[in-house]
DNA sequence: ACCTGAACACCGTTCAAGT
DNA sequence: ACCTGAACACCGTTCAAGT
């Protein structure tokens, strides 16, 4: 116990690397969540003091950056790569990379908010990532100036709908005495009446704070499925 | 200076209530970002110590449901409105509807991935607006197991695109050393030259930590349109 | 160059003491 | 019931001191 602590000083050979923080940091944040990733519980992973970070990142926005990078490039887009390359339709093509990206964000929705407003310079992986979808879109016949409207506006909808997964399914049972939005319940009761063939009652089993993807939310599919049907129709559309 | 302080003990007439506390809380946001809206923050700008706002709300969760009411209580539902009572179509409706709450969120940023996430159930503004919305829907004859998927579909794009708004534009303009990404680099060229014509080169301007509203991405209006636009379409199409 | 450990200015929250 | 002020266990970040 008290031997195990390591002497100051620099030691022989590093301890850290940008790598090895961005690992652990991903490492963390899907063990724990986003809110958990902390500086000193970082350090505390890696066996070191919280100060010895800051001489390899700028600080907790530049940790950030590295954890967009790591996240995003686990994105699947192979089904857009084959597209480029001849092999299948645009539509498959967009609908596969698109459940790809949703289902990474949806593994990792406290970081949902930190990466969504984060510029991509400096994100190599991420840049790649936008490359492959543009290339595709492009092959496609999508026109060059209407590329990168498609790509935000599935962007947009995949963060939603990624935050959407970890909405408490607690949104659609109302208390007994608020029965005040009368139209709206009647069509939750509707919806959820549709969903229950085949499902066992998903809802009241796992309060307590459970790790990122353990509450999922059984109400998110069909919207998902439902808006990206209408942007690949769209995009299609775009085609002369 | 040493005698404006409150003295200890119960006053008189009560200084807060749940309403002064959700508007300070509101004009705070507006001014500074969710970021700067600290316990101790709002206790300033009301006048108090921190710990008396514990005689009103559980803690910042419940600040948080609070600030959830007071926002969405400010989107515009007139035109659903009118058009469940037979005026307009439902078309331009959700347009309006969705422009609306698009622009409240855009307002507020920080709060967004506060709120997305979080249950409605003893939110009463944000209840009442999703029951004009599912009324609306039925009205134009929407299924009722169809209209919560729209809904949530809507909202998640909602989000997503309250998001980009401010993400920095700087996410177009590449460093002159990453010339990686070709394909997408040369789309985003031509988004951007398509916009230049009749705006006055908005990018370079206003760097410094300015509250929320200030720095507007020019290139997330075409994406949402374009996404609306789709989802809009999509809603139509569910009509027998 | 790269680590430790002390220090700083914060944070949300609790609680005894006052009226 | 409703306020103050001290206290607690955190946070991210800085920096001198070590090798």
């Amino acid at each position: 116990m008290a031997g195990s602590r390591r002497q100051a000083g620099r030691p022989v050979t590093p301890v850290l690397s940008r790598e090895r923080i961005a690992q652990a940091a991903l490492e963390l944040v899907t063990l724990d969540g986003a809110d958990r990733l902390t500086m000193a519980a970082l350090a505390r992973h890696l066996g070191v003091a919280a100060s010895a970070l800051y001489n390899h990142i700028g600080g907790k926005a530049d940790l950030t950056a590295l954890l967009q990078d790591a996240v995003m490039g686990s994105v699947d887009v192979s089904s857009l790569q084959a597209f480029r390359e001849g092999t299948g339709s645009l539509e498959s093509a967009l609908a596969d990379w698109a459940r790809s990206y949703r289902d990474v964000f949806a593994a990792h929705p406290t970081l949902i908010p930190l990466i969504a407003t984060l510029p991509i310079s400096g994100a190599p992986a991420t840049r790649r990532m936008y490359d492959v979808v543009a290339a595709a879109l492009g092959h496609a016949g999508v026109p060059d100036q209407r590329v990168v409207p498609v790509i935000i506006a599935f962007e947009s909808f995949l963060f939603g709908s990624a935050m959407d997964v970890h909405a408490p399914a607690s949104i659609f049972t109302s208390q007994p005495g608020e029965s005040d939005a009368p139209n709206f319940q009647r069509t939750v009761d509707s919806f959820t009446a549709t969903l229950a063939a085949g499902d066992e009652g998903a809802g009241t089993a796992g309060q307590d704070a459970v790790p990122e993807a353990a509450q999922r939310n059984p109400y998110a599919d069909a919207p998902f499925e439902l808006g990206l049907d209408a942007l690949v129709r769209a995009t299609l559309r775009l085609v002369p």
